[in-house]
DNA sequence: GCAAGTACACTGGTCAGACCAGTAGCCTGA
DNA sequence: TCAGGCTACTGGTCTGACCAGTGTACTTGC
């Protein structure tokens, strides 16, 4: 016979997990409203410390939105990787996470997507692959923060080409967090129009392995791009964890 | 002239930035303690209810934990995945992400954790794998939970043999929602031991590859034995999305 | 009739004070 | 020495209050 250990059941957590039920079901859509806190004490038989607790968790959670004045009530937001992006921002900042398992995750994700991207391409996902080659052209010569800009467009054009909005989410994520990371360094990069020019480069060259639909030549110029980029910010001896995936 | 939108900054948001820039900065420590509620609330001069919807908001995302009646204070705890894990299940939850597309990120991340196991391992690993098979073995025997968990500490045994603890998270997260969204499919399966037998077959394929450190053969075999059990399940217009990775 | 402006009811954010169940650690008595 | 009880204090919850700010409906001016 074996029993297991129960934990006290605090008010607001059962009045997150009713509400987090009916917004993840699909029973509560984005857009929709919330009745209003005092509202909300009645309906539960609660304070309305405990109904703001619940929502204070919730609103961390990236599921609702209140504003004061808003007679409407708290506002149901649309699913967004937001908290998603803050908990792993956070484990990363947090030790077991460093620069090479980022980067690592990386070469693992942007790999898979660009492999995805060139066996399931459409025609209007090459020509915004194109159009998306074309601004990093022209950014190259405007800035390195105009650059930047149209090289994530690229990278989230492969990403949806993908077809899988995990792994959009996910690579914008991890490209996010390991761009802060090394943010710092990147911007005193010595010479950063022949880092544009190489970047380019690989851009070229993965988009016409996508257009041949080449799916592992794209996926291994994908990797290969990211290490040749990133890797020298890597501390030497971790740098064995990313080469198995050249 | 460009200026940036301002939101109102909370009170309560202010103090959840104090206390997580202290405890990411690793000022605070695991395991070290708050000040109790009255103490803060006299450290940040606010009232308690402010307080303690700060600290829900961080208690939200797993970086502290307070128990009632601990004259030490809400304690710091270690960074886990556990905040993680629970967006990212909210996000696979949501609208837009059916099985194809969670059985392709599964494929995705499962092929690359065998990737880079087989090419990571240490003897420690293999021998870990070992018993994680037999015990797989015994569980056949026993029943189909047995089994289950069997077979869920192989993969969780791979992926912490691949070395980095986001692919590991990541994997764990997407074979939960996956087993959530088929479960009642599976536990209806005809023919539960033929499916044991198939999925022990592929195991130990899997655990060879990797003992023989061919990183892209374990890889393929593991996309390719979630394909040949999972795929009955996913609409046939939809199976296109999978094939690509085979 | 309609647009601009205003008043108001109500929202969420915050505070103060209170009560309760439950805990850690001390303190007592055997 | 140690089991048992005591106590001061913890976090969880409730009530009631005030405020700045908002959306709506109404009024005003044209």
């Amino acid at each position: 016979m074996k029993f297991e250990p129960v934990a006290p059941v605090r008010a607001y957590e059962r009045i997150v997990e009713q509400i987090e039920e009916a917004v993840v079901s699909g029973r509560l859509k984005p857009g929709e409203r919330l009745p209003g806190e005092r509202e909300l004490m009645t309906q539960f038989g609660v304070g309305r410390s405990t109904v703001r607790e619940a929502l204070r968790v919730l609103q961390a959670a990236e599921l609702i939105r209140s504003r004061p004045g808003d007679p409407r009530g708290p506002e149901v937001l649309a699913a967004s990787p937001a908290a998603l992006h803050r908990s792993m921002h956070r484990l990363a900042r947090a030790d077991h996470v460093g620069l090479a398992e980022l980067l690592q995750f990386r070469m693992v994700l942007d790999g898979s997507a660009h492999l995805l991207a060139a066996q399931l391409r459409t025609d209007d996902d090459l020509s915004a692959l194109d159009t998306a080659l074309v601004a990093m052209r022209a950014g190259a010569k405007e800035g390195f923060e105009q650059f930047s800009h149209a090289d994530v467009a690229f990278h989230e054009t492969i990403a949806r080409a993908s077809r899988n909005p995990l792994l959009v989410v996910s690579a914008e994520v991890v490209r996010g967090v390991v761009l802060e990371l090394i943010e710092d360094k990147l911007s005193h990069a010595r010479d950063r129009s022949a880092l544009m020019q190489s970047w380019l480069g690989h851009h070229a060259e993965v988009l016409e392995a996508v257009r041949a639909a080449d799916g592992e030549l794209a996926a291994r110029l994908a990797r290969r791009a990211l290490y040749d980029n990133y890797a020298e910010y890597v501390p030497e001896e971790q740098r064995a964890l990313l080469t198995p995936l050249l």
